[in-house]
DNA sequence: TCCGATTACTAACACGAGTAAGTACGAGGA
DNA sequence: TCCTCGTACTTACTCGTGTTAGTAATCGGA
């Protein structure tokens, strides 16, 4: 109303600032600014009117501006391999960031999703302002890893190969893989098919990452054990998009075969659920004729008819261990941690002997 | 190395800034910034020089900086009403980020997960470096509407009482319970028992607040229609924590009583998963004995045994318009719309049929 | 040879705050 | 009266960047 346009401090159309209090109340910026931060610096006489102005105009200080200056962001970044909604429909992530959050709630921090842009997570990271990363589902090639070294933000590695001097979480996969082929070998099964998420080079075992390359080097030593390896007759991997329906249609295609499998190990729930879908629409009994299991042990394990067998990891708490190395590297107390999480076999129904041939 | 210990732009320990750079390059500040931001006003020479030069000491701009000068931060705030693992844990929150997913894919942008602050969404908002925020779970008494109109920052309102002036999103949770309950009515239920999630006041029906009141508003009107009210005898409601044990126990306190329900109307499908399993403890068939129904269709609807009548309810195009509204109010394109999304009744294997008394 | 016009760059201010160092003032002691 | 000393406040610098306005050098044209 009495702002002349020129007038810089005034509210010309955005958000007050606190050199617009300062001048309502008759007082100097740095006034303003210990009324909130400081209150003892400052009498409480003026500090009421300095309150009163902030509450006439509406003021309050800008995040970002406090950010800049504090040199923290009280927010932990996640950064993520795939689109937001990609991962979200995956209830392994909701899990994971469960686990995260617990941290948040402890620390009062908030949490950023942190999707690829243009299909690059290394594009993601300067767009971020966050204090640190948690770093997840990460490429092979690493440049990410390099990026965030040259920008000296304090990172986590979750799943990922070991790099030296970065805190990191990783789950026994091998172990993982080894537990779930040796107990369908036990079984005594030999035609085994693997149903796994994601494309790859075609080279089975070659060229996969993180994760699923551990699992992978596990099973083929319970294989070895029974003198059979990935590439033995009657051993198959088919890899199919990491969702019900992948698995449901790639388990038709294997059951379609010449010699199919008498067992399927899926190497996620949700595609061992999809296989599970598949092998009733085709009548086939399981365990009966075919055994199935899966690996992560999602609510969703327990609920399938038959309930499933799988690997259970700590997913939960994966994500709670790499919120606790990130505050700890933060704060720059982080020792380069590295944690190795283990999981365990869980049988339920849906696995049982070889049918005989 | 060369650094004398006063020299006040070099990396003294921190990550190098502009400043650093053009000092290396022997430019200005304004050509290093010019060499990032707008090629064309510098020439391809000294940009090669700056650039080298940034390489070699690590120079990458701050975000933070940056968004403060831009005014814009490129990200979405989704404020909670409960802390990040709680949120995580319930299908429907990772649905509905899945929507506002979608938005952020679209415009690249991130999204922070703002969960309350000393268990107050409202203490949460200064602190969300956002370019604004999407509303849900609010609670009743709307501070929060305030202090977000006080900073003039843009938001959303989802699922919450309809604010003038506010771009909102709802779902006909009013029709969504009337369809429910006439359902159960038509199948010759009369004594039903109404299973909902959160702690309220302890009258039935009163102090409840957004969807749960506006499907308790629909069952009424249902009820109505055969001379029924949520008062009447045989018409029960019990309150239990929105988890699948919460379900379960509850069912099991209601199987117990003295003329037990022939339809349970959970308002959350977790929780009729719940009493799903104590039904099947307690040996009674469903639906043969008892109907049971649920609300929002999530995943789990279609597992269970009997498969799950429900209402289905768009939640991720909840998310997603969400997310649009908050994208155009930003843009300051707002017309406040406002968006009411249909769900709809569908009908499984776990509602039947009254049994005869 | 002198005049615009273009190119290539810089100085100076802005974004919105926090904070060390400095100043004016009144009270209290010698 | 003079000299502390504490209170209450301000001046001036800082965080790291974007960007307008302005200047020195170069070029083409007449």
């Amino acid at each position: 109303m009495s702002n002349s346009p020129t007038d810089p401090g005034s509210a010309r159309g955005g958000r007050p600032t606190s050199s617009d209090v300062a001048q309502r109340a008759g007082v100097s910026r740095t006034a303003v600014s210990f009324a909130y931060n400081d209150p003892a610096k400052i009498s409480t006489a003026t500090r009421d009117r300095i309150m009163a102005a902030a509450d006439e105009l509406g003021y309050t200080p800008d995040p970002l501006a406090r950010m800049l200056k504090h040199r923290k962001t009280g927010t932990l970044g996640l950064l993520l391999p795939q689109d937001i909604a990609q991962v979200m429909q995956n209830p392994y992530y909701a899990q994971f960031i469960t686990g995260i959050g617990h941290v948040c709630e402890r620390e009062g921090m908030t949490l950023l999703l942190c999707p690829p842009l243009r299909n690059s997570m290394l594009k993601a990271i300067p767009y971020a302002a966050v204090d640190g990363f948690i770093v997840t589902g990460l490429e092979a090639d690493r440049g990410e890893v390099a990026e965030l070294r040259r920008r000296k933000i304090p990172f986590v590695l979750v799943d990922s190969e070991p790099v030296t001097d970065v805190p990191s979480v990783e789950a026994d996969d091998d172990k993982g893989g080894y537990d779930l082929v040796r107990h369908i070998l036990e079984l005594g099964h030999t035609r085994i098919a693997f149903l796994i998420f994601e494309s790859g080079p075609d080279q089975p075992n070659l060229g996969y990452r993180g994760p699923l390359k551990r699992r992978f080097a596990g099973a083929e030593r319970a294989l070895a054990e029974q003198d059979l390896s990935l590439t033995s007759a009657g051993v198959v991997t088919v890899e199919a998009p990491c969702t019900r329906s992948g698995g449901y249609t790639a388990t038709l295609d294997l059951m379609a075969g010449q010699a199919p499998p008498t067992a399927i190990v899926a190497f996620s729930d949700i595609m061992a659920v999809g296989a599970l879908d598949a092998l009733k629409s085709l009548n086939l009994p399981v365990p009966a004729a075919v055994s199935v299991v899966g690996y992560d042990d999602q609510p969703e394990a327990e609920w399938t008819q038959p309930r499933l067998t799988t690997i259970r990891q700590p997913i939960e708490a994966k994500g709670r261990l790499a919120g606790d190395f990130l505050v700890a590297a933060i704060r720059g107390e982080s020792q380069h941690p590295r944690q190795l999480l283990h999981g365990a076999l869980v049988v339920r129904d849906s696995s049982g002997q070889a049918p005989p041939t």
